[in-house]
DNA sequence: TCCCAATGCTTCGAATCCGAAGCACCAATG
DNA sequence: CATTGGTGCTTCGGATTCGAAGCATTGGGA
């Protein structure tokens, strides 16, 4: 089902304004951010990405002149990214779009129960999923003999 | 929420087996088949990607022994994908660990009602979007340097 | 002050992904 | 039987992805 839902989100997104789902993600992280700047580290946290990723990702938000990059002022390791004008302009073109086409394929066939069902079913198992320690290693079980040699 | 899972099951399947989160569907698709056979297309449907990346994935479990390939008998136009018995104990050798991970993180939080409504809600959202149309257009777009359409 | 592990991010190489174009075959038409 | 349009899959080129390695800075002692 959500991959359903991402891939007709990812669809619009990329109709509406020539975005990546990750760089709508990152626009619209910076905007709800005071200044409209985070660092690399902190968007990191609300997008489930590799830093490699991000990265890339943010140097193509740059070459379109959505975003800017600097070194940060507190710690010179750090970078700071923020959203421009011209940024905020096509997260405005693109935002309701985006928000319909969640009405017409996710919201339509439900009603208010259902959607404060599926809030509160989804938002505990999201919370329980980051409070439970990385996996450190995958549950050994073993159930064919014949199972090859294999170098991890 | 979806993102997390998705990222946790597809690191059980690589450490576990050398899957990718594809390969693991086709596999597992078509140990149900008839015959544990099934031609490209109605692969296809059962998972959400796109014809050529099925091509890529299904090359490599057949370079890999999991699988075989063959022109379909009926028609020579399909092509008619197999699973090998070292497919099967690969799966076998994978699937314990596979329901762990999902009973660890996706169930864990939940008791028999959640799950019972999840399947509900959740399921009349996966029959919506397989019944709507695909997107025929996305709302227009606009320019930049204007003023943003007020109309979500 | 001078180290040194830890941190923040980028670069690198290789793998994976997609859409468009291409190839081969099927089925219907005349 | 030749033609035409449609279908099934692969190939191609370019974009995106990730983990590992690399570079620079920081912070906490010795």
């Amino acid at each position: 089902m959500s991959s359903l839902l991402r891939h007709s989100v990812e669809q619009q997104l990329q109709e509406a304004g020539g975005l990546s789902y990750v760089q709508f993600q990152l626009l619209a992280t910076l905007g709800d951010s005071p200044g409209g700047s985070a660092r690399m580290t902190d968007l990191a946290d609300g997008v489930v990405y590799s830093r490699s990723g991000l990265t890339y990702q943010a140097q193509l938000l740059e070459k379109r002149g959505l975003a800017t990059r600097a070194p940060s002022v507190e710690d010179e390791r750090g970078t700071t990214v923020t959203i421009t004008a011209e940024g905020r302009s096509v997260l405005d073109d693109v935002f309701p779009g985006h928000v319909a086409v969640l009405g017409d394929l996710l919201f339509t066939p439900l009603d208010g129960s259902d959607v404060a069902q599926l809030a509160d079913v989804l938002g505990r198992v999201r919370d329980h999923m980051r409070s439970v320690p990385p996996r450190s290693a995958a549950p050994r079980r073993r159930s064919r003999a014949t199972a090859p040699p294999r170098d991890a």
